[in-house]
DNA sequence: ACGATATATGGCTATTTTGCCAAATATGAT
DNA sequence: ATCATATTTGGCAAAATAGCCATATATCGT
Protein backbone atom coordinates (compact mmCIF):
# COMPACT_ATOMS: atom_id res chain seq x y z
CA UNK A 1 0.00 0.00 0.00
CA UNK A 2 1.66 3.36 -1.05
CA UNK A 3 1.73 6.54 1.10
CA UNK A 4 -1.63 8.15 -0.37
CA UNK A 5 -3.36 5.17 -0.16
CA UNK A 6 -2.57 4.39 3.27
CA UNK A 7 -3.82 8.49 3.99
CA UNK A 8 -6.86 7.84 2.10
CA UNK A 9 -7.77 4.67 3.96
CA UNK A 10 -7.11 6.19 7.36
CA UNK A 11 -9.07 9.59 6.46
CA UNK A 12 -11.92 7.62 5.75
CA UNK A 13 -11.72 5.59 8.59
CA UNK A 14 -11.74 8.62 10.68
CA UNK A 15 -15.03 9.84 8.64
CA UNK A 16 -16.46 6.39 9.81
CA UNK A 17 -15.54 6.59 13.16
CA UNK A 18 -16.85 10.15 13.46
CA UNK A 19 -20.43 8.62 12.25
CA UNK A 20 -19.42 5.88 14.59
CA UNK A 21 -21.61 7.55 17.63
CA UNK A 22 -25.07 7.10 18.95
CA UNK A 23 -24.76 10.87 19.49
CA UNK A 24 -22.75 12.16 16.16
CA UNK A 25 -25.16 10.25 14.01
CA UNK A 26 -28.08 11.33 15.21
CA UNK A 27 -26.76 15.08 14.41
CA UNK A 28 -26.10 14.30 11.06
CA UNK A 29 -29.20 12.68 10.35
CA UNK A 30 -30.92 16.34 11.90
CA UNK A 31 -28.29 17.90 10.06
CA UNK A 32 -29.71 16.04 6.87
CA UNK A 33 -32.64 18.11 7.39
CA UNK A 34 -31.05 21.23 6.75
CA UNK A 35 -28.63 23.38 8.57
CA UNK A 36 -29.15 23.92 11.72
CA UNK A 37 -27.43 26.46 15.39
CA UNK A 38 -25.64 24.79 17.88
CA UNK A 39 -28.54 25.70 20.28
CA UNK A 40 -30.96 24.04 18.10
CA UNK A 41 -29.14 20.82 18.53
CA UNK A 42 -28.79 21.51 22.19
CA UNK A 43 -32.74 21.71 22.69
CA UNK A 44 -32.88 18.19 20.83
CA UNK A 45 -29.88 16.24 22.69
CA UNK A 46 -29.61 15.18 26.35
CA UNK A 47 -26.13 16.40 26.85
CA UNK A 48 -24.11 18.63 28.07
CA UNK A 49 -23.45 21.87 25.16
CA UNK A 50 -19.79 21.20 25.44
CA UNK A 51 -20.02 17.84 25.02
CA UNK A 52 -22.53 18.32 21.86
CA UNK A 53 -19.84 21.33 20.44
CA UNK A 54 -17.36 19.08 21.08
CA UNK A 55 -19.10 16.22 19.22
CA UNK A 56 -19.61 18.65 16.36
CA UNK A 57 -16.10 19.51 16.31
CA UNK A 58 -15.15 15.96 15.70
CA UNK A 59 -17.78 15.74 12.48
CA UNK A 60 -15.60 19.05 11.59
CA UNK A 61 -12.26 17.78 11.82
CA UNK A 62 -13.68 14.42 9.86
CA UNK A 63 -15.06 16.76 7.32
CA UNK A 64 -18.46 16.09 7.11
CA UNK A 65 -19.84 18.98 8.22
CA UNK A 66 -18.74 22.67 7.96
CA UNK A 67 -19.85 26.07 10.19
CA UNK A 68 -20.70 29.51 9.90
CA UNK A 69 -20.81 31.92 12.33
CA UNK A 70 -23.90 34.08 12.05
CA UNK A 71 -24.48 36.92 14.68
CA UNK A 72 -24.05 35.05 18.13
CA UNK A 73 -24.92 31.19 16.76
CA UNK A 74 -22.73 28.94 14.88
CA UNK A 75 -24.64 27.30 11.86
CA UNK A 76 -23.86 23.58 10.64
CA UNK A 77 -24.23 21.46 7.77
CA UNK A 78 -23.38 18.53 5.88
CA UNK A 79 -21.23 18.75 3.74
CA UNK A 80 -21.80 15.86 1.62
CA UNK A 81 -25.20 14.93 1.25
CA UNK A 82 -24.64 11.35 -0.09
CA UNK A 83 -23.65 10.69 3.53
CA UNK A 84 -27.59 10.26 3.93
CA UNK A 85 -27.54 7.70 1.32
CA UNK A 86 -24.68 5.41 3.00
CA UNK A 87 -26.59 5.72 6.23
CA UNK A 88 -29.89 4.48 4.68
CA UNK A 89 -27.78 1.45 3.44
CA UNK A 90 -26.25 0.59 6.82
CA UNK A 91 -29.85 0.81 8.13
CA UNK A 92 -31.13 -1.66 5.35
CA UNK A 93 -28.14 -3.56 6.85
CA UNK A 94 -29.56 -3.66 10.02
CA UNK A 95 -32.69 -4.76 9.63
CA UNK A 96 -31.78 -7.20 7.42
CA UNK A 97 -30.45 -8.61 10.83
CA UNK A 98 -34.00 -7.93 12.21
CA UNK A 99 -33.47 -11.43 13.92
CA UNK A 100 -30.44 -10.61 15.93
CA UNK A 101 -31.27 -6.78 16.34
CA UNK A 102 -31.29 -7.31 19.85
CA UNK A 103 -27.63 -8.72 20.07
CA UNK A 104 -26.44 -5.85 17.87
CA UNK A 105 -28.17 -3.26 20.16
CA UNK A 106 -26.47 -4.31 23.20
CA UNK B 1 -37.42 9.53 20.10
CA UNK B 2 -39.06 5.76 20.89
CA UNK B 3 -36.78 2.91 22.40
CA UNK B 4 -37.01 1.07 18.43
CA UNK B 5 -35.65 4.47 17.18
CA UNK B 6 -32.88 4.47 19.79
CA UNK B 7 -31.82 0.81 19.10
CA UNK B 8 -32.15 1.37 15.24
CA UNK B 9 -29.59 4.29 16.27
CA UNK B 10 -27.53 2.73 18.40
CA UNK B 11 -26.83 -0.43 15.67
CA UNK B 12 -26.64 1.84 12.96
CA UNK B 13 -23.70 3.73 14.94
CA UNK B 14 -22.09 0.39 15.87
CA UNK B 15 -21.94 -0.75 12.49
CA UNK B 16 -20.44 2.92 11.74
CA UNK B 17 -18.20 2.60 14.20
CA UNK B 18 -16.96 -0.82 13.25
CA UNK B 19 -15.63 0.43 10.16
CA UNK B 20 -14.07 3.52 11.53
CA UNK B 21 -10.74 1.77 11.74
CA UNK B 22 -8.48 1.65 9.34
CA UNK B 23 -7.18 -1.85 9.52
CA UNK B 24 -11.09 -2.83 10.02
CA UNK B 25 -11.58 -0.85 6.73
CA UNK B 26 -9.42 -2.70 4.92
CA UNK B 27 -10.67 -6.23 5.87
CA UNK B 28 -13.84 -4.76 4.05
CA UNK B 29 -12.57 -3.59 1.22
CA UNK B 30 -10.65 -7.04 0.68
CA UNK B 31 -13.90 -8.73 1.24
CA UNK B 32 -15.57 -6.83 -1.11
CA UNK B 33 -13.43 -8.37 -3.51
CA UNK B 34 -14.77 -11.84 -2.23
CA UNK B 35 -14.60 -13.80 0.64
CA UNK B 36 -11.25 -14.77 2.57
CA UNK B 37 -9.88 -16.81 5.38
CA UNK B 38 -8.31 -15.16 8.16
CA UNK B 39 -5.26 -16.35 7.11
CA UNK B 40 -5.24 -14.96 4.00
CA UNK B 41 -5.99 -11.51 6.19
CA UNK B 42 -2.96 -12.21 8.16
CA UNK B 43 -0.77 -12.25 5.24
CA UNK B 44 -2.25 -9.14 3.56
CA UNK B 45 -2.33 -6.97 7.41
CA UNK B 46 0.63 -5.93 9.36
CA UNK B 47 -0.13 -7.09 12.63
CA UNK B 48 -0.56 -9.82 15.14
CA UNK B 49 -3.18 -12.44 14.00
CA UNK B 50 -4.61 -12.25 17.37
CA UNK B 51 -5.63 -8.65 16.75
CA UNK B 52 -7.00 -9.58 13.27
CA UNK B 53 -9.32 -11.96 14.73
CA UNK B 54 -10.43 -9.64 17.06
CA UNK B 55 -11.14 -7.02 14.62
CA UNK B 56 -13.11 -9.72 12.57
CA UNK B 57 -15.07 -10.08 15.49
CA UNK B 58 -15.97 -6.67 15.78
CA UNK B 59 -17.45 -6.25 12.33
CA UNK B 60 -19.04 -9.97 13.15
CA UNK B 61 -21.02 -8.03 16.03
CA UNK B 62 -21.67 -5.35 14.33
CA UNK B 63 -23.15 -7.75 11.71
CA UNK B 64 -21.28 -6.18 8.74
CA UNK B 65 -19.93 -9.84 8.03
CA UNK B 66 -20.59 -13.36 8.58
CA UNK B 67 -18.14 -16.47 8.75
CA UNK B 68 -18.16 -19.49 7.89
CA UNK B 69 -15.15 -22.43 9.00
CA UNK B 70 -14.33 -25.13 6.88
CA UNK B 71 -11.85 -27.22 7.60
CA UNK B 72 -9.12 -25.74 9.36
CA UNK B 73 -10.09 -22.17 7.54
CA UNK B 74 -12.53 -19.96 8.84
CA UNK B 75 -13.86 -18.08 5.71
CA UNK B 76 -15.63 -14.30 6.56
CA UNK B 77 -17.33 -12.86 4.06
CA UNK B 78 -19.35 -9.36 3.84
CA UNK B 79 -22.78 -9.49 4.56
CA UNK B 80 -23.48 -6.12 3.40
CA UNK B 81 -22.26 -5.12 -0.50
CA UNK B 82 -23.91 -1.71 -0.17
CA UNK B 83 -21.12 -1.52 2.48
CA UNK B 84 -18.83 -1.19 0.14
CA UNK B 85 -20.79 2.07 -2.25
CA UNK B 86 -20.87 4.09 1.15
CA UNK B 87 -17.03 3.48 1.62
CA UNK B 88 -16.83 4.79 -2.67
CA UNK B 89 -19.50 7.83 -1.08
CA UNK B 90 -17.44 8.47 2.26
CA UNK B 91 -14.11 8.75 -0.49
CA UNK B 92 -15.85 11.04 -2.55
CA UNK B 93 -16.59 13.61 0.12
CA UNK B 94 -12.67 12.78 1.14
CA UNK B 95 -11.21 13.62 -2.16
CA UNK B 96 -13.47 16.92 -1.83
CA UNK B 97 -11.44 17.58 0.59
CA UNK B 98 -8.18 17.37 -1.43
CA UNK B 99 -6.97 20.89 -0.21
CA UNK B 100 -7.58 19.93 3.66
CA UNK B 101 -6.68 16.71 2.96
CA UNK B 102 -3.10 16.28 4.74
CA UNK B 103 -5.18 17.82 7.79
CA UNK B 104 -7.51 15.47 7.84
CA UNK B 105 -5.24 12.40 7.64
CA UNK B 106 -3.93 13.39 10.64
C1' DA C 1 -2.31 -40.62 19.39
C1' DC C 2 0.73 -36.78 18.05
C1' DG C 3 2.32 -32.75 15.96
C1' DA C 4 1.33 -28.95 12.90
C1' DT C 5 -1.86 -25.47 11.33
C1' DA C 6 -5.72 -22.14 11.93
C1' DT C 7 -8.40 -19.43 14.88
C1' DA C 8 -10.33 -17.60 19.13
C1' DT C 9 -9.98 -15.99 23.76
C1' DG C 10 -8.09 -14.27 28.33
C1' DG C 11 -5.18 -11.08 30.33
C1' DC C 12 -2.64 -7.07 30.54
C1' DT C 13 -1.05 -2.26 29.61
C1' DA C 14 -1.03 1.84 26.90
C1' DT C 15 -3.78 4.90 24.49
C1' DT C 16 -8.00 7.07 23.18
C1' DT C 17 -12.56 8.58 23.88
C1' DT C 18 -16.43 10.46 26.59
C1' DG C 19 -18.70 13.73 29.15
C1' DC C 20 -19.04 16.81 32.80
C1' DC C 21 -17.62 21.29 34.92
C1' DA C 22 -15.39 25.59 34.79
C1' DA C 23 -13.37 29.18 32.29
C1' DA C 24 -12.51 31.85 28.09
C1' DT C 25 -14.31 34.23 23.99
C1' DA C 26 -17.42 36.56 20.98
C1' DT C 27 -21.70 38.80 19.81
C1' DG C 28 -25.93 41.29 20.65
C1' DA C 29 -29.01 44.03 23.72
C1' DT C 30 -29.76 47.71 27.12
C1' DA D 1 -19.84 49.63 29.75
C1' DT D 2 -22.47 45.87 31.38
C1' DC D 3 -24.94 41.89 30.99
C1' DA D 4 -27.05 37.93 28.77
C1' DT D 5 -26.62 34.52 25.16
C1' DA D 6 -24.04 31.27 22.20
C1' DT D 7 -20.14 28.60 21.58
C1' DT D 8 -15.52 26.81 22.25
C1' DT D 9 -11.79 25.16 24.93
C1' DG D 10 -9.04 23.28 28.97
C1' DG D 11 -8.93 20.04 32.40
C1' DC D 12 -10.00 15.95 34.50
C1' DA D 13 -11.68 11.16 35.72
C1' DA D 14 -14.13 7.17 34.03
C1' DA D 15 -14.87 4.11 30.40
C1' DA D 16 -13.77 1.97 26.08
C1' DT D 17 -10.41 0.47 22.62
C1' DA D 18 -6.09 -1.46 20.60
C1' DG D 19 -2.61 -4.65 20.33
C1' DC D 20 0.61 -7.86 22.04
C1' DC D 21 1.61 -12.32 24.36
C1' DA D 22 0.23 -16.59 26.11
C1' DT D 23 -3.11 -20.05 26.20
C1' DA D 24 -7.06 -22.79 24.67
C1' DT D 25 -9.56 -25.18 21.01
C1' DA D 26 -10.45 -27.45 16.75
C1' DT D 27 -9.00 -29.74 12.52
C1' DC D 28 -5.85 -31.98 9.53
C1' DG D 29 -2.08 -35.10 8.30
C1' DT D 30 0.89 -38.89 9.67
Amino acid sequence: MTGAERSLLVAKAKALKALGHPTRLFMVEELSKGECCVCSLVERIDADFSTISKHLSVLKEAGLVEDEKRGQKVFYRLRATCVTQFIGCIETVIRENAGIHARLAR
